[in-house]
DNA sequence: CTTTACTGGTTCGACATCGTACCATATAGT
DNA sequence: ACTATATGGTACGATGTCGAACCAGTAAAG
């Protein structure tokens, strides 16, 4: 065991512990998320009305971190439940613009109401504290790895 | 805006941050890993080398945080590899018991040494100093979140 | 202009994962 | 002993995601 392979394991230890995190929280909001809607398509919705609509897909995917394949699946999906709309951009022929539809605000505020109701459940004050301390830390790795990759 | 939704955005927010490097790590490994092995099929030769073979399936399941579907299909793939060797269970007619095959130690070993590679060129120190300033508040996020789904 | 290179989206095939249902064996209750 | 329940594993179908190939429209080069 060298200098290089304990760091091996500490890198190792560091990205699973963050797996299981992800993998815990993302079965929560799973399971919280109404009417058998994807996390992943939830979040999508949440982009488009805090971050405002009217945006091609390409956009959106890097904004998601997904493929564009993937967007095309994900958005065909929320269209076919009516809580988007895809339009033609008019200045670019090849391009889209997707828009919420009242239905889509409706349900993600309904969606976010029992997401609440879950949070409450299981995170406390201790752990509010814990995400505001590491915060910040998770965003440098979040940015160094993203402009690393 | 209330103090609950405040607290929303603050707890989505830290489980977006956390997806993103989760998904970019994932990706890395993806990327670095010999012929085309997945991440979560690595992690299980990983698992059997460090923790020791001869488990269920079952047991592994609960380690790695799958169900036992995904298990069976992954078992599958590493023992078409030859990477595991797969036997009855001698003390319950049910169960099975995993084991490593040579192969599979000797693949291990060359697929840490690449991983370990591509990690000298993305993390440095001043990330390995990050890791060990989260650490115990991440381990602390993931067992409250296991103890309370 | 015409040709070439690029860019936004879709299609297709592959794969990991999950939920539900199911089978076979063990264990517990009576 | 017998029945009921629990447990380990598998089979099937559905879904989200990706990579590669492709098409259509735009932009750049000559």
């Amino acid at each position: 065991m060298n200098e290089d392979s304990g760091n091996v394991d500490e890198v190792f230890g560091f990205f699973t512990e963050i797996g299981i995190i992800n993998q815990l929280s993302t079965a929560m909001l799973t399971k919280s998320l109404p009417d058998g809607i994807h996390p992943s398509h939830f979040a999508i919705l949440n982009h488009l009305a805090r971050r405002g609509d009217g945006k091609p897909p390409l956009r959106i995917a890097l904004a998601m971190q997904v493929t564009k394949n993937t967007m095309t699946h994900s958005l065909k999906v929320l269209q076919e439940r009516g809580y988007i709309d895809v339009q033609p951009d008019p200045n670019d022929g090849r391009g889209k613009l997707v828009y919420l539809t009242e239905t889509g605000r409706i349900f993600r505020a309904e969606a976010i109401a029992l997401v609440t109701e879950m949070f409450k459940e299981v995170i406390a004050g201790d752990q509010i504290a814990l995400m505001r301390r590491i915060r910040g830390d998770l965003e440098q790795m979040r940015k160094h790895l993203d402009d690393n990759r």
